[in-house]
DNA sequence: GCCTATAGTGTACACTTGACACTTAGTAAG
DNA sequence: CTTACTAAGTGTCAAGTGTACACTATAGGC
């Protein structure tokens, strides 16, 4: 026990909230847990802070330990501390909320031999600590997003069809858009821009790809 | 030095961003530190989180230590941990942020020997840490919560005249609005009742009273 | 060449937002 | 008591925004 303080310290970890579409649903990126506390429950990503880390360098590093997830849109969400949380010892969790397109969805299991799965965000399994509390402020916080800014791309590949891009408003908001206002008011943004290439998809008309002009940037609209 | 740990841990603060309006003004509170690091500079308050106290809790215990105010509305803001933000030791601060209405704004020294007092949010001293930053990031949230939530009814007393509450609009807002438009869209809301009092204030027609309907709730608009 | 499936496009109406000026009721001074 | 002054209170119209809605275009498969 070498590290030592004149007044008690709590433990400070971070865990990460990824959401990614896959099989039009939106979908969680969850660990089963190899150790007590909460053996063999399923929980968020994350894990204790390294001393000289910064906290998002420390949720994007348990996320890559973790999950092999890396180079994602990532956000704080909210600092959990109430202090009954961790049986074992006072911990302070700064949760961050993250953003996959589907095709960064090839996770692996990480080293300390964890299983990392995706699970459809309205069907979750049991959950270690308070994660239920976590995921849930994470849900509301993209539902909100949503409406307000253009955060729908970072669930984007990087050239992509102006139905897709409806499709994934439609998941996101749980209802179905008329397309020729989508069309109208996302181009009206001015935040797309044609690649010149079509996208042939079966037997009917082709569509035009599009790329988002900025890609890493969310901006806020309305 | 009594409390000993297998890895080393971080220290964590609460620090609080109060804001408050006097003389037409946005104000805030803060206090000059007594010791160093930054001793004579001017900070927000705030201070250690006690091992079994919640984050809340902690900020609102600082707050009321440091500068005798309490009851005040709170959300918290974000988390900075930077690892060189404190020249003593690695310190994560959670921060918070919190309005108070005028009548609230007795505030005394603090146990420590310190001095509070208010500033005009846009004319602040110099200050100790990442404070400036953490004020820039309340400001922001400030003035985008105003646009779109009922939340600047905290910063008004019980009861308040519709001149009164437009003129807090208009200073958060730095614009001016007109009267007409702002009566039918805040009476619109239904959230506010008269009391059936008026205000004589002056020689001239005297104003209705209003109280807000939920004064403990802020509500999401627009 | 005919069928099918998705891509792509414009207009009309309802509602919301914003600009704008005068009357009312009190106080104070002569 | 009359007049002057100050802030409170009140409605309409025009412009802009949001919403509902149906057909044509182009490819693949047979």
């Amino acid at each position: 026990m070498p590290y030592s303080y004149e007044y008690p310290h709590p433990a400070v970890t971070t865990d990460i909230a990824v959401f990614s579409l896959h099989q039009q649903q939106l979908q969680l990126l969850l660990i089963r847990r190899g150790q007590p506390p909460y053996k063999g429950k399923w929980a968020l990503p994350g894990g204790f802070l390294e001393i000289d880390e910064d906290l998002e360098s420390g949720a994007k590093r348990e996320l890559k330990e973790e999950t092999g997830a890396s180079d994602l849109y990532i956000e704080q969400l909210f600092t959990f501390g109430r202090p009954d949380r961790d049986p074992r010892e006072r911990i302070i969790s700064v949760t961050y909320f993250a953003l996959a397109p589907a095709e960064k969805l090839s996770i692996s299991a990480g080293s300390d031999a964890t299983e990392a799965a995706w699970f459809p965000a309205d069907e979750l399994p049991e959950l270690a600590f308070d994660h239920a509390e976590i995921i849930l402020l994470a849900k509301e916080r993209l539902a909100a997003k949503t409406l307000y800014s253009t955060i729908a791309f970072q669930l984007m590949p990087e050239t992509f069809t102006l139905s897709e891009l409806q499709s994934v408003y439609e998941i996101l908001r749980s209802e179905t858009l008329d397309k020729r206002n989508f069309r109208k008011w996302i181009l009206s943004l001015n935040l797309l821009e044609e690649t010149g290439e079509m996208r042939r998809n079966g037997n009917h008309r082709p569509a035009k790809i599009y790329r988002a002009l900025f890609p890493d940037r969310v901006d806020m609209i309305r």
